[in-house]
DNA sequence: GTAATTTGATAGGGTTTAACTATCAATAGG
DNA sequence: CCTATTGATAGTTAAACCCTATCAAATTAC
């Protein structure tokens, strides 16, 4: 049965017989009747039937709810099974936004130190994605904005504030004191992409300095947008903790962005379920120990 | 997997590999292996060993939780699947204390009309019991107090306020007019047995009244009591909607028991699972609906 | 103190379930 | 109209499952 829901849930997550099953290390004659079984045990239909994968019935949307629900559960008691038999071990899946991946390193780093034996595995993705992959459980964790945005049903540890610096090659004449947003309007900016929470949060403080931008350089990555204006005259916006880690030489500088003095929180977000398992309630400790005072 | 878990919380139930198997409809030899390769799988020990059923191991404690959560999701999604596909029908198993036996009908028949393929089957028990057969998915709601002993993770609905009164023979002299907790001390009481709450309850006011009893009748049914009213001296005292049912013809009276006008708040419980399963989630419409405002 | 009973584990065998490979029918898309 | 894609179906083999029968250990009864 719960081998089952989670043939299930993959091929809710794929939309495709095929991908679910071998996502799921099946074939797809495996799946397919694995779906029909579990249509047959529950007496309703679940998914659409065509020549091909035309989504869920409203009772294939309820009964994916509860699906994720046990399959989830099932998986926390193997997992709190596991560390009751040899410690706190295992795989952590993780999933940051871009400009908060530097901060993983000091969850990480303290966390190894006392549990060695759990491995993580960090990817970096939008906020949405983030939600997304944690309902359908591809991920256990993720780093993401907690204020800008409704995050659905989920358990939050904020961690610490972002503030935003404008970043540009040394002795760009900006650098010289505080920026405000309002002073942007002509400056040739890269950003990141649209589809990043960042970038909407960025463009909503311009947007009321009524500034219009339209950077030429936009990308989901913060390490092509600080190489760029390492290489050029381009010019940046970061949060402070994601335009640290480049600010070690002397090829670049960064000045406060003010008027207003834009935060905004950011922290872990993990799936709403009682009671957590041994990992992440260590981790969400983890998370709130090394939270800044400064959040609010 | 979940068939095991079913047969996991069984044994837990039952203590015994015997008796857990015939309530699952398998032999012994079945559960027995079933629960082995529940250790295998999970890769602990769940059970103590030995001749014969010794307890759960601190690990089968917590597996107990995840089994008791996932049988009771996939219960519900089972449940879920089946209203969508012919109505709110089905079973529901409900468990009352004795003095709130005559608020089900309430319950039952307004339900009834707009449901009529609902089945129901209602059990008195101590609250006590309540809550265990809750916890085990004995039973899918109860009917108890709500305000004065602990009840755990459970969602409740008040529906009505107890108040208390002395019921006698028509005639008793104490029928004149209110009676206090205090004035009790030398009056041949029957009331119910100390592991019903309604007892407790009764003793907590009457001790608050420095009145020491001993009931030479004792019972856990209301029925017992009143018959013994009925048929000699004896007085009780009763909830006024547990009294009322007996009070129809003239051979019984009742006055209220003040100072203090003592109130404790009787409701509907069921387990706290999100999202609620139609009936359930119908059930506890109903039971708000019919809630009295006096309830505070 | 010994016999009877209870309790759970083990062995062996038959049935059901489950997975895979190979193939087919239906439908999009060019 | 042809080809590629998609999911369903057939047939076969392996695994899982559950039963009956039996056993060893531990209690209980006499």
């Amino acid at each position: 049965m719960i081998d089952k829901l989670e043939m299930f849930i993959a091929l809710a997550r794929e939309e495709h017989f095929g991908r679910a099953a071998r996502a799921q290390g099946v074939t797809q004659p495996t799946l397919s009747a694995a779906i029909k079984q579990l249509e047959d045990q529950l007496g309703v239909m679940l998914v659409w039937r065509g020549s091909r994968y035309r989504g869920l019935t409203p009772e294939g949307q309820r009964a994916l709810d509860w699906a994720r629900r046990i399959v989830g559960d099932a998986r926390s008691l193997r997992q709190e099974m596991r560390v009751a038999r040899e410690g706190l071990s295992g795989d952590l899946r993780l999933a940051v936004i871009p400009t908060a991946l530097t901060v993983v390193s000091e969850l990480t780093a303290s966390f190894g130190e006392t549990h060695p034996n759990v491995r993580f595995s960090v990817q970096s993705q939008t906020s949405a994605e983030i939600l997304e992959k944690l309902e359908n459980l591809e991920i256990d964790a993720g780093l993401t904005y907690l204020d800008n945005e409704p995050l659905g049903r989920v358990t939050t540890v904020p961690i610490y504030s972002e503030r935003y610096v404008l970043v540009a090659r040394a002795g760009h004449p900006l650098l010289k004191g505080p920026v405000a947003w309002g002073d942007l309007a002509d400056v040739p900016l890269c950003l990141l992409t649209p589809e990043m929470q960042n970038r909407r949060i960025i463009n909503q403080h311009l947007s009321e300095a009524r500034v219009e931008v339209a950077p030429q350089i936009e990308s989901t990555s913060v390490v092509v947008l600080v190489s760029h204006v390492v290489r050029s005259n381009w010019v940046t916006i970061l949060p402070m903790r994601a335009a640290e880690i480049f600010m070690k030489g002397d090829d670049l500088g960064a000045v406060s962005i003010v008027n207003p003095d834009a935060r905004h929180v950011v922290g872990l977000v993990a799936p709403h379920r009682e009671p957590f398992t041994p990992v992440l309630a260590a981790l969400l400790d983890r998370a709130r120990s090394i939270a800044e005072n400064a959040v609010n």
